[in-house]
DNA sequence: GCGAAAAATTAGAGCGCTCTAATTTCCGAT
DNA sequence: ATCGGAAATTAGAGCGCTCTAATTTTTCGC
């Protein structure tokens, strides 16, 4: 199991080390002569360029690692192409590590591509605690994305969540709503400013004593639980408001699991617009988030720093919009039961 | 950026450079007054080992690849549970890397492991060319996940997906209908096998005249596809057996479009049994694949060949279930116009 | 055809760690 | 006290590559 080293295609070519080197390396004033015969060489012995041995002498991967909260929400995993898309056009690989939805679990993928010198790190709705972002960053550069942050030292890129939280209960409202209630996040990224965003929205509107939120936890089964827990009161809510599509389609079952009809009894809006919320089936009214845009950008960053273009940090953060589609609609005399 | 280095932590420990390499590889004879006094000094200047340089003097990694055909498919996305789980107990790291639905992407993936050489690769769902797999496996072990193989060299995990597919065409014709139609993967992986089993199954069944395949491609948009493509028909189905739970929920938002109802003008059958078919808003009738066993089986066979213990390949079937919800019906009277 | 500058090639010193072999220290037995 | 073997520690040679500085070859103006 043995590979082929420089050594062995230097040999084979005839020339040295340090010029199968070169070649490897794509340097320029190599002659096409020599280039050819360290191709060939490398092509007959199937040599394969040894990145552990190349990143210890160069200091450098050449690689991204992405930590992701949650391999199992669409809305990381589509803010993955983004990623991929601008970290190809740089040059640069991508790894991908799944923080299992607990914050040790992202510490421990951090400190894994840490360990493998990747030469960036991006972290996406992580949930850690910032500080182990910032101690991450004194080794690599490091950019949070679905979170916000106002670090001196970390680069963020996020949306605006406290305005796209005031975006879903203003249509709401706009829609006739009053006794819209939320479904949050928990402790997860973001869940905090659209918890924010949901109470300064409601207050604005006069809406102050109508302000109840369920506990959720981004996932489906958490939006389901929460949804119990509100249709259970006095008073049901005629909207919803869920801190994500996820538990958004986790309320959506719990509502017609009670006989409700979703928008008629009751509107349901999420947050994300992931490829979930655009299935016909579902259809999702839901704030979008632009995800490409989100892995674009925090590449970008990781390269600024990586150029040393900059050194201060920079906080991105996207205007988020409202998706309408079919789980809103007009409050309708019956539905306020 | 320069991180320390284990001589800066051996000398402030006042010991070698060789003991402080044994604390950290938790070698036994070493006096616990020295392994403090490393401990310490390494705590304080915040010593994190160099996974490159450590696996350049030991080839090993400590690491296993999981190349995704499709990061975006749950089926994936689950598979990566059973893989981590058993991962973290043998003390093993995972990393992710997304094929980009392309066998270049997926190539390219494993070219990427390959040159961090890590211990092992799983690929699940490959759609790349077995020659390739076949070849990264003189230089790391390596399984295929979700694709049946015959290779002498590879181990595979898979479920029998001709039998799966048997599975749901008895089931529907069970349920009264003939006119049972399926939406195919087209190179995807299994892909070949369910039509196969549909096609055998439907001829077992004396409805060999009743074959028709839309062409699809395992995502959404391709079940939407294909499914407008079998309304057009002359005698559209009564029943629609899809190659996997993506393309099947694409196709009940297209038959949703056309006006038709679920399952009572059409029923609707899908493969993987991944989170999406068990929401219970979509509630979709599908086989079963148990991803966690086959993550789990997978990481076995790796550890197993990285042991000595074996040498010859393995091909693990496991055999599918029927998981009955919602999206299919006995055929009515109506159904048939 | 000659000399100097440019282009191409190479030698060799690391990068941060592991691991074998050698050395030193420690202990109980004599 | 002394010795022998076990336990603990260390020296030092790589692992496969990069990169600077040095060397060799080529090119070109006159």
């Amino acid at each position: 199991m043995s590979q082929p080293t420089m050594q062995q295609v230097a040999e084979r070519a005839g020339v040295s080390l340090a010029l199968v080197s070169l070649v490897m390396r794509q340097a320029p004033n190599v002659s096409d002569y020599r280039r050819q015969l360290v191709l060939d060489a490398a092509e007959h012995l199937g040599y394969r360029p040894n990145v552990l041995a190349r990143n210890l002498a160069s200091r450098r991967t050449n690689t991204i690692g992405v930590v992701l909260n949650d391999i199992h929400n669409p809305f990381f995993a589509e803010i993955i192409d983004g990623i991929q898309a601008a970290s190809d056009e740089a040059g640069y690989r991508v790894l991908i590590g799944n923080g299992k939805r607990s914050p040790s679990g992202e510490a421990e993928m951090v400190e894994t591509f840490l360990q493998f010198r990747v030469d960036g790190i991006i972290t996406a709705g992580a949930t850690m605690p910032m500080s182990t972002i910032e101690a991450a960053s004194e080794s690599t550069k490091m950019v949070v994305v679905g979170r916000s942050s106002r670090s001196q030292v970390i680069d963020s890129v996020n949306t605006d969540d406290v305005t796209g939280a005031r975006l879903a209960v203003d249509y709401l409202v706009e829609l006739g709503h009053r006794r819209i209630a939320h479904i949050d996040g928990g402790t997860g990224a973001g869940a905090e400013a659209r918890r924010r965003g949901y109470s300064q929205a409601m207050t604005d509107h006069g809406l102050s004593a109508e302000i109840v939120t369920a506990g959720g936890d981004f996932t489906e089964s958490g939006g389901y639980h929460a949804a119990s827990e509100l249709l259970n009161q006095s008073s049901r809510p005629t909207a919803i408001f869920a801190a994500n599509d996820l538990s958004a389609a986790g309320a959506l079952d719990r509502i017609e699991d009670a006989g409700l009809a979703v928008p008629d009894d009751v509107s349901i809006v999420g947050y994300d617009n992931t490829a979930l919320a655009a299935m016909q089936h579902l259809s999702l009214t839901t704030v979008n988030q632009p995800r490409d845009e989100l892995g674009r950008l925090a590449v970008g960053f990781i390269l600024e720093r990586l150029r040393d273009e900059r050194t201060d940090s920079v906080h991105h953060m996207i205007a988020p919009t409202l998706v309408k589609r079919k789980t809103s609609s007009r409050l309708t005399a019956g539905a306020s039961t």
